[in-house]
DNA sequence: GCACGCTTGTTGGCATATCCAACAATTGGC
DNA sequence: GCCAATTGTTGGATATGCCAACAAGCGTGC
């Protein structure tokens, strides 16, 4: 037994973690979540609503079960959600012609204004986040992503 | 204006969001993440968990702060991780040889052992989850992830 | 020595975010 | 027209995270 007290000096031991996509991938999480927060922050957007705002762009009078399902969380879960954009004017709960049951989500002018900006902004932020890899090597992650993703 | 109801049969248009990394991580962070619940949920683990207890492991006599900046979250985060590990006696809160102050954790023998069963079990689920790559991709996943994590 | 500033763990307040189960309204197949 | 399924919502339960404040303890400068 020689050392119960780890040297701070020395770096840390992280065992298996290094080698775990998962572990991995919460650390790129972590790093990418706090980056865009920064970014984010006077616009008072989360990833999550930037997503739901740009599903809502692409495919209007979506329901908000639609986009649960599109963003992989459940749909008790969009509610909360809607309800933030929607008391911010981003977004309309209009009626659906078809079914009286389901919302149809709509952009506002503001909405869509608040989007096309936080589009521009979101390649500059992307652009921070991938400055250690090349071109080439974003691709690859991307597509790599996409295959852990698509489980 | 052609349509404002999208088709459910024809699939969404997910505009910028699919060549973003921060949506791509957070996708793959969902089902990783759904994954690791179910094969861990009787060992009553989560990733967090998992985490300290590996590095407790590596680094036995780890202060709660370095612990905490090891994983990327706060020191006040890392208390109710701890205390819960505590309770199930899986970790201990040592005193402190050098610093009255701070805690030096250990694992438990009981600790020791979950993480070795949580080892193997870890592995297999990795495996799953890089089911759809080859061993050059993952690797490759693994170093990219890591540099986008070092931000 | 010893005073002041820093660190450590803890608590409390707060905000998300997530799930599941139940519910009423509504739809659609049969 | 009946009955099962779906939609949005609510409520309850967890988790996860941050920040600010606090007491205890440490250590540097003098």
């Amino acid at each position: 037994m020689s050392e119960t007290v780890p040297d701070p000096k020395r770096s840390l031991d992280f065992g298996i973690l290094t080698g775990l996509i998962g572990y991995q991938l919460r650390r790129a999480q972590v790093a990418v979540f706090g980056h865009f927060a920064d970014a984010f922050k006077d616009l008072d957007l989360t990833p999550g609503q930037l997503g739901a705002l740009a599903l809502i762009h692409g495919n209007p009078g979506l329901s908000q079960s639609a986009l649960g399902g599109a963003l992989g969380v459940d749909r008790s879960t969009v509610v909360p959600l809607i309800d933030r954009l929607e008391t911010r004017a981003l977004v309309v709960r209009a009626p659906s012609p078809k079914d009286r049951r389901s919302h149809a989500l709509q952009l506002s002018p503001a909405g869509a204004r608040l989007l096309a900006e936080a589009e521009a902004r979101v390649r500059a932020h992307e652009a921070v986040i991938a400055a250690r890899l090349s071109e080439p090597e974003r691709r690859t992650l991307l597509e790599l992503l996409a295959r852990i993703g698509a489980g």
